[in-house]
DNA sequence: ACTTATAATCGTAAATCTACGATATTAAAA
DNA sequence: TTTTAATATCGTAGATTTACGATTATAAGT
């Protein structure tokens, strides 16, 4: 039985303060954590270059178990960054581009505006 | 019982594969895992909007305990996008501009070049 | 039908993250 | 000197992440 979370009220509220900030900041960060681990930016960049979509080929290339890349490319799936399907015995994943520009859009206007606000005010 | 993993440095290393990656892929990795927590873009959007370094007003803003934001400041602090100076009884925040501009570099280059594949090779 | 190949999932362990209260620390204010 | 205010640090608990081997599921090949 998995899933046994016995959390009071009280311990819930203590660790789910991600939720007292707002939407988008919660999705850029849902996205940073995705960019959050070398193995996930590797599948990312091996799945934009080649041009058909890869499956078990991801698995040669990094340096890790089949089991942690399968659940890497799950953690991407959940996000939505990349979508899969299967096909025969071999599923095949591939980049999202809608939610990859979401993605683009959200980092770069973060990192526009904290760049603009910076050369504005120099403090230190 | 079953498999009695021995081997304590073995076991060690299973849980470093990021020094399996490259460099620059584990220094992205680390700037993502910065932005990974909406409270941290909380923090530096705070310290880029004000025109005088921040201290404490942080902790006013952000929806945490003292002592979790200073948490927060210190991994900052550590992966070396923001700087700190003591004042006084109070200590004074700012982001350190250059590695700001590592960061957005490393971003900016991952996401272009991911772009550029996926224009080119649309797959799925 | 049997075997093989591919990949998802399960179970587990260690490490790290998030969060808080309590306790220092330290400079300024009284 | 004593008190206050601002922060950092410590200890800790619970959640999540990372990783692996073992197992399962399924399609394909023999």
């Amino acid at each position: 039985m998995k899933n046994n979370r016995k959390a009071t009220i009280l311990n819930a509220m203590a660790l789910n303060k991600k939720t007292q900030f707002s939407p988008l900041e919660v999705r850029l960060a849902d996205f940073a954590k995705a960019l959050s681990h070398p193995a996930r930016v590797a599948i990312l960049r091996v799945l934009a270059e080649r041009q058909t979509c890869v499956c078990g080929e991801i698995v040669a290339v990094l340096p890790l178990a089949q089991s942690t890349v399968s659940q890497h490319l799950k953690d991407l799936k959940e996000l939505g960054l990349i979508k899969g399907e299967i096909d025969g015995t071999r599923s095949c994943y591939c980049i999202d581009w809608n939610a990859f520009q979401e993605m683009k859009n959200l980092f770069q206007n973060l990192l526009g505006t904290l760049d603009e606000m910076g050369t504005k005010n120099g403090c230190c």
